[in-house]
Formats: C-alpha cells, structure tokens, sequence
RNA sequence: GCGGACGUGGCGGAAUGGCAGACGCGUUGGACUUAGAAUCCAAUGGGAAACCGUGCAAGUUCGAGUCUUGUCGUCCGCACCA
C-alpha cells in the first residue's frame, strides 16, 4: 500500500465529510481534548510536535470511536520573543514570518491525520483574538486585580532590554549569556497572589503528574510562621517575619533588605556614608551573586537599635542583601545560635549568639536548627518545637505586637513587556487623569505595523507618535498610550476558553457555549509549563469565575505531560548539538500513520527518551503484515463457521482480550503497550490462519475488529483498509470494539505450583475449581505428592488463576 | 540544601504484592533465492547444571522489580524564602 498517496486520499475525503469538527447539535456526552498550542517560532512542525499532537490525536479518535462528541481544537501561539529576535536578526517583519510559519504549519498539522477542528482555530496575534485579551486585562483591572507599581526587572546590558523571567538562564541573557541586572521600572502586576490559597488547596483534587502539582506547590511556596513587630529607639515600627518565633528570646540583631522603605531612616548620622555605600553596592548586585547561597553574607550596621518585644532588650539593626525585599517583610529577627546564615553573618560581624534552644538528650552544637527545648526564655522554658512556638505567638499576639501568619513565596506576576510583538496594554496615560483604561468599545488597540523594533532600551511602541498620541477618554484632552506589551503568557491563558466560541465578535466567550465545553477533559502537553502557563491559566479562570463569567474552579481536569524526545545522542534536539530529527523525512518515506505509530510504540508516553529509527522501520513492517493478512482474509470466499473448537475459542479470547487491554492502555496513554496488544493480536490472527481447517466467519470477524481498533493509531490506513474489506463510512463513525467478558474465561487456566516459594511446575487446571478444590488436585499430582510425602503441609495460599503455594514443615 | 521522579537483558521498554523480561529491535540458525534485499519459520537474561538474576544492603511477607528503612547513582524543578 502506497501509504502517502492513501494519506492524501483520505484526508481529502475527511475534509469533505466534515468528519473532525465538534457536533454542536449533538447529544452524545462532550469530551474537550486538548493539546498545547503551538508556538510558530520555527518554520516547520519538529518531533516533539509529532509527539505531542500523534499520539493524542489517537486518543481522541478512540474516544470518538467510543461514543463522545470529541472537541478538538488547534490554534497558535503567535505572539512572542523569538518572532521578534528572529526579526531583529534577519530584518523580516514578525508579522510576516509568523503568517507565513502558521500557513506552513497549518499544512502540516492536517497532513499529520488529526481531527483538529479547523473551524474554531486561533491565532493570539490576530485582531480578532488580542482584541479580547486586551478585554480580559480591562476586566482584571476593573475587579482591581491588574496594578501598576515600580518594580527590578531583569535587563540584558548588552541587548538593551528587557528579558522576561524565562529567558534569564542561571542570571544570564538567553540570547548572549551577557549576567543580567536589575533594574526599576514601573511595571504592570497581575495579582496571582490573591489566589494563592486557592491555587494550592484546588491542586489536590486535579488528576494531574504529582510532580507538577508538587511544583506548583513549591512554587506558591506557603509557610506558616509569625509576625514580630519591633520598634527602633526613635519609635519606628517594623515587623519580622520568622518561622522560629521560639527562639524569639535569642535574638541579638534584626536585619533590613537594602530596600527596606525605612533603611535609610533608622540610619545615624554617622553611619550614613556606609550605609548609602552598601545600599548603593546591593543594587548593583547582578543576579547570579545575588543568589548564590554559596557567596559570602555582607551587610552594613545602622547605627539604630531596636527593642525586643518580648524581652525589651535593645540589639542593634543592620542591613543585609540576605534578606530579599520581597519576601515576608523585608526584614528578620536574627538568632545566630539557630539560624545557618545567621550564624555566619554574625560570626563575620562579631555580633553575639545567645542559645535559646536545647537538643533533647544529647549535646547542642551551634547553629542548633532542629527543634529542641526551650531555655532561656521566660515562661516558656521546657516547651518544645510547634507546643513552643504556639505558646508564644499566642504571647506575642496579647502583647499587640503580632502573631501568627502565613507568607506564599509566590509574587504577583509581571506581564507588561518591553517589546513589539505583543498585545498593546490598553491604557491611556493622561496628564490630567491619569491612568485610563480604554473604554471596552475601543477595543482593540491595534498593533501598529510600521514600527522600529529594534532594542535600543525603550518599548519600541514608545518611538510610534501616531501610535503614542491619542486622546484621554475621561477628559478629551491630549494623552499617550501605554507603550508596554503583554506577556505572551497573558495570551495562553485563555485561549481554551475561545476555542469554545472562536468566531465571537461580541464577546471573548458565550457564557452557554463555554458552560458546555469547559472544563478541559484532558489537556496534553510539556512538563516545562509547570509553573508558568498552568499556573496563569488556573488564575485566569478562577478571576474569571469570581467576575460571573463562567462556572468552574479548574480549567484543566486531567493534565498529561509527553516526555521529550531527545537527539540520537541522548540530548536535547538543538542546532549546536547537531542532533536535530526532522520528521518530514521520515513521513515522506514512512508516511503519517508509520511515523506516528513508531512514536506511540518505541517510547514511554511520559519518559520519552532518544531517538533511533530501528523501531521505525519494525512499525512499517507491522502495517504491511497487517495488510497482507486482513486482505487475505477478506478474500476468502466461503463463510462457514465451522469448526468452533478449542483453537477458535483462543483466538476469539485473543480478540477480546486486545480488545480489552487496548481500550485499557488508550485510557491511561499507554501507547507503547497498547500498539504491542495490537501485535499480539496479529500474531494471534496469523497463527490461526497458518492452519489447515479455519472458520472463516471468525477470522473474518476477528480481522474487522482488528481494522477497527486500528483506527485511532493509523487512521488513514484503517479507512484504506475498511473501504477494500468492504466497509461502510469511516472507521471513526464506527464504535470502537468491545470486549465480552465471556470470551475472555477460559475453561483452564495455568497454574504455578509452589512448594515453599519455589516453582516445582506448571500445571493447567479448570477455572470453575473452588480454593479447595485446586488444594487437593494439586496434591494428588503425582510429582508433587512424591515431594510431600511424609511432609506435613502447614498452609497452602491459593491465587485464584495464578498460583498454588504449598508451605511445607 | 529542599522538593519530585527514576535505576529491570546487548537496546527501546512490559509487569492490580503472585510464573520477571510482554511487545519490538538486534543477534543466531533455517527456508525461499544464482546471490543479496525483502519475506517466512525457530531460538534468544546468565549458567553445563544445581541454580543465579530487577543499582547496593537490610526489613515486612507464604511470596518483593513492586511495600518499609538505609545507601549509591542518574535526571528534573526550586534554591539565602528567615
């Protein structure tokens, strides 16, 4: 079989048919399956496309095979950086490249066999969809969930710009390895941080990778501690933030982020030489020294000192870049005696180090970190670790001066960019007003075309007066625009909400048309969007929820991560490894299905691994045999059904238990196991065929479940295979097969006999024996009655169909 | 340092606590061929055998690749978060 031509043929059909696109009007159960969308920054589709879109694709076949009114939509990604460098590179307008890569893709994606359904595509750089992202942006602004605050962005000296926190590699620019630095600009924040809470608590009941949920946990970062307000000698206030309030009584200093809003105040006169130095010196600190665990702490004394609130006792106040502004509350109580970096700071400074805590029954060495006994500490002496701690928020609670709290690592997300090709934030900066946001019905700020986007260290939309200047909705009077972007993540973390109404123009989404769809059943994708894009999208729909516009917590329900294909070296796929596979050559000697089903069987969904194209070359010939063999079958003329004998009953149990096994293993994308059912059954079909007398009405019967379960893995090959052995319609409108539980009880089963854990041999058995009945036949085999005599046989353990187990004394 | 995952033939990889290595690649032998390719058939964890085998060492169990503890190694994520 010519597999390319056929794969031509039959996507033209399908297209004709209309066979991929959702059923509106249908009433079978909804089932939305969902693949990351692609991100046109190369020209052509890659494996790791393949590996995301094939397999999954077969998933959703067989879920429509199964009964579901599958929903499988397809979209790009389109704004973003690498559009943009590539621009700056080559002098190709990001518009143009990404235009012309999506047609590209668009080809391929449909010679790859998909049912995408084509009709609710999107593109996030089209008017049509940045329109809507600019709406949401409003609506976050407007529920006050959207905020503008000066904030250190990371920027690249060398390629004056901006980067986004993903594009910075271990402190250095992605592009050139130049360390990046901080750097303050006024930036626009998305408050994630209001949902932290529920965005930890809801990961618990999502059927999601463990260890992406335990990520995400990581990432929001909650901690339970408390907050201990000091004051200065001068009376200004300031809170700590500690997870060790019981060693409260051990502190001799606190220390101050740089950026502490009151550093400068607490300073002394005579102090403040060296403290504007330090402050002056920790700016300029890049981000690899900054966090570098393993770099020596500095800091700078105040000259101030502050009072203890438990114990009245003065230590003085310093100032450390160990201590991160954003965090807690920019400042910590120091207890050198039970705190790592507290111990070294102070041993660095000579500042004191009071023991406050014991270990239990054994010698303290400091810094003591674990929990201990209390000493030292009014009345709390004697309590230990949470019992401690307890007691004295509650203390410090009654004294006013705090209490328990919790803290989330995670910060609010920064989504204005410096950069071209973006949504345009939809503000207007109005020297009377102030800050404006464009009113809905002026949607969308459009994205001008003719602008200079090469990096000179300003937004590139700043340097476009027709663009900057406009009018200040509120007032009338002269204003500019908001020369910012948005992340590209702002853009993804809606557009499965789209998919469901694609072609509104009135609105992002009809309320009714997202209530049916959503949410996503099951979404496919990298793991490396862990705590970035499955993060933003969690939020997204949760805001949306709480603004009315939609009914569900979650967005995704079932998330699975394909593994990543690696270069036949054993590393990433990348120009300077020289590694790179290209698909395109293998579906043009291999076509579409082979391709695809190699991907399915030769990994592990989830692992992944290298590529070698042995296994490739065993799935074209996996096809062929199949070919071959349905055709031969469905060439033989007579149809009787005799004879029906044990060899029949086996085969048929081969069928239903691929059946079975299939059905199993494409539920949990379980390719590789699945496709190797697939063979077994095969195997099975052909055996039996090998033999004299055969009942052709079953291994014809037996051949057509094989097309039909072949389906969801090489469609355009099932359907060939259909139409020639006489088949009606698609295979996809045919109902996968079921297995019949009938079929798959034998009347013998094969059991391991054991004496004392050690196979002595096999023996088949009927199935219809009770426990006790498989005790005493299998004693009264002669080989094994030989090795009990004289023996008594303290227990036996019977599994029903597997083993017999004889414990001998 | 913290968190997560993983260590199984020559290779990719299978195994609800129950016959380890399904399925495939590769290899070997055979058939068909003038010959090769393709295809088909058979064998294929190690060992002559008793037996031994899932990184290593213990433990629980009638029974452990699977559960528990420790240990070594690999990969990934986070990392001065007080």
């Amino acid at each position: 079989m010519d597999l390319k031509s056929i794969e031509k043929k039959w996507q033209q059909r399908w297209e004709k048919a209309k066979l991929h696109g959702f059923d509106k009007k249908s009433e079978k159960p909804k089932l939305y399956v969902l693949e990351m969308f692609s991100y046109p920054s190369g020209a052509k589709l890659h494996v790791g496309h393949w590996y995301n879109y094939g397999p999954t694709d077969s998933y959703a076949r067989f879920k429509r095979m199964q009964g579901y009114n599958v929903f499988q939509p397809m979209g790009f990604d389109a704004f973003g950086l690498p559009a943009e460098n590539f621009a700056i590179k080559t002098g190709v307008h990001p518009k143009d490249s990404t235009e012309k890569n999506i047609a590209t893709m668009e080809g391929q994606l449909k010679a790859m066999g998909a049912m995408f359904d084509w009709s609710a595509e999107i593109k996030t750089c089209g008017e049509d969809y940045y329109k809507w992202t600019q709406w949401m942006f409003l609506q976050l602004y407007k529920k006050g969930l959207a905020y503008r605050k000066e904030a250190p962005v990371n920027w690249c000296p060398s390629c004056q710009t901006v980067l986004a926190n993903e594009q910075v590699v271990d402190g250095r620019c992605e592009r050139c390895s130049t360390v990046v630095v901080r750097k303050n600009l006024t930036q626009w924040f998305f408050k994630i941080t209001e949902y932290a809470e529920e965005l930890l608590s809801g990961l618990d009941a999502l059927d999601w990778p463990e260890k992406t949920k335990s990520m995400q946990r990581n990432w929001i970062g909650k901690s339970t501690g408390c907050e201990i307000e000091f004051a200065s000698e001068s009376g200004e206030k300031f809170r700590v933030y500690t997870t060790r309030c019981d060693t409260v009584y051990g502190v001799t200093y606190v220390v101050l982020a740089p950026e502490h809003p009151l550093a400068r105040k607490l300073t002394t006169p005579d102090r403040r030489q060296a403290v504007e130095a330090y402050i002056a010196e920790a700016a300029k600190a890049n981000e690899i020294e900054r966090l570098s665990s393993a770099r020596e702490k500095t800091g700078v004394f105040t000259g101030s000192y502050a009072i203890n609130p438990v114990n009245g006792k003065a230590v003085p106040i310093w100032l450390a870049d160990y201590v991160l502004a954003s965090y807690g509350t920019g400042a910590v109580m120091a207890v050198p005696a039970h705190d790592e970096r507290d111990f070294a700071f102070a041993k660095k400074y000579g500042l004191p180090i009071e023991k406050v805590i014991e270990k239990k029954g054994g010698e303290t060495v400091l810094p003591y970190t674990e929990d201990g006994i209390v000493v030292g500490s009014y009345t709390f002496d004697g309590l230990m670790g949470e019992e401690a701690r307890d007691a004295i928020a509650a203390h410090i609670s009654k004294l006013g001066k705090g209490g328990k709290k919790v803290n989330y690592r995670l910060r609010d997300w920064l989504v204005s960019r410096q950069r071209y090709w973006g949504a345009p934030i939809p503000v207007v900066h109005c020297p009377k007003c102030g800050v404006v946001p464009v009113p809905e019905e002026d949607l969308p700020v459009k994205l001008p075309y003719d602008v200079e986007f090469r990096p000179d260290g300003k937004s590139p939309l700043a340097k476009h007066e027709k663009f900057m200047n406009t009018t200040c909705p509120v007032c009338g009077g002269a204003a500019k625009r908001d020369p910012d972007t948005l992340d590209t993540f702002v853009c993804s973390s809606w557009y499965y909400l789209r998919y469901a109404d694609a072609k509104n123009s009135k609105m992002p989404f009809d309320r009714e048309a997202v209530d049916k769809l959503l949410p996503v059943d099951t979404y496919v994708g990298g793991a490396e969007h862990a705590c970035m894009h499955l993060l933003y999208a969690r939020f997204f729909t949760k805001a949306l929820r709480d603004m009315g516009y939609l009914d569900f917590d979650e967005p995704f329900k079932r998330l699975v991560h394909q593994g990543v294909i690696l270069g036949p070296d054993g590393n990433r796929m990348s120009k300077s490894h020289g590694n790179i596979v290209s698909p395109d050559d293998y579906v043009n000697e291999y076509g579409a299905d082979a391709f695809r089903l190699y991907l399915m069987f030769g990994f592990s969904y989830t692992e992944g691994g290298p590529w070698s194209d042995d296994g490739i070359k065993a799935v074209a010939r996996f096809l062929d045999r199949v070919e071959k063999l349905v055709l031969k079958i469905s060439a033989y003329k007579n149809k009787h059904e005799e004879p029906y004998g044990a060899e029949e009953k086996a085969l048929d149990y081969a069928r239903h238990l691929a059946i079975s096994r299939v059905t199993k293993d494409l539920e949990a994308f379980s390719f590789n196991t699945a496709v190797a059912r697939l063979m077994e059954l095969v195997n099975a079909l052909a055996k039996y065929d090998g033999l004299a007398e055969k009942n052709v009405a079953l291994l014809k019967s037996v051949a057509k479940d094989l097309v039909l379960l072949l389906g969801p893995f090489a469609p355009h090959f099932a359907d060939e295979l259909w139409e020639q052995t006489g088949g009606k319609g698609f295979v996809l409108e045919q109902r996968f097969p079921v297995a019949d539980p009938a079929a798959l009880v034998l009347d013998e089963k094969e059991y391991a006999v054991q004496i004392n854990s050690r196979i002595v041999l096999k023996v088949n058995l009927p199935s219809a024996l009770t426990n006790a009945e498989i005790e005493a036949s299998v004693k009264e085999l002669p080989e094994i009655a030989v090795r009990l005599a004289g023996k008594t046989v303290k227990k036996c353990v019977v599994v029903p169909g597997r083993l017999v187990n004889l414990i001998v004394g």
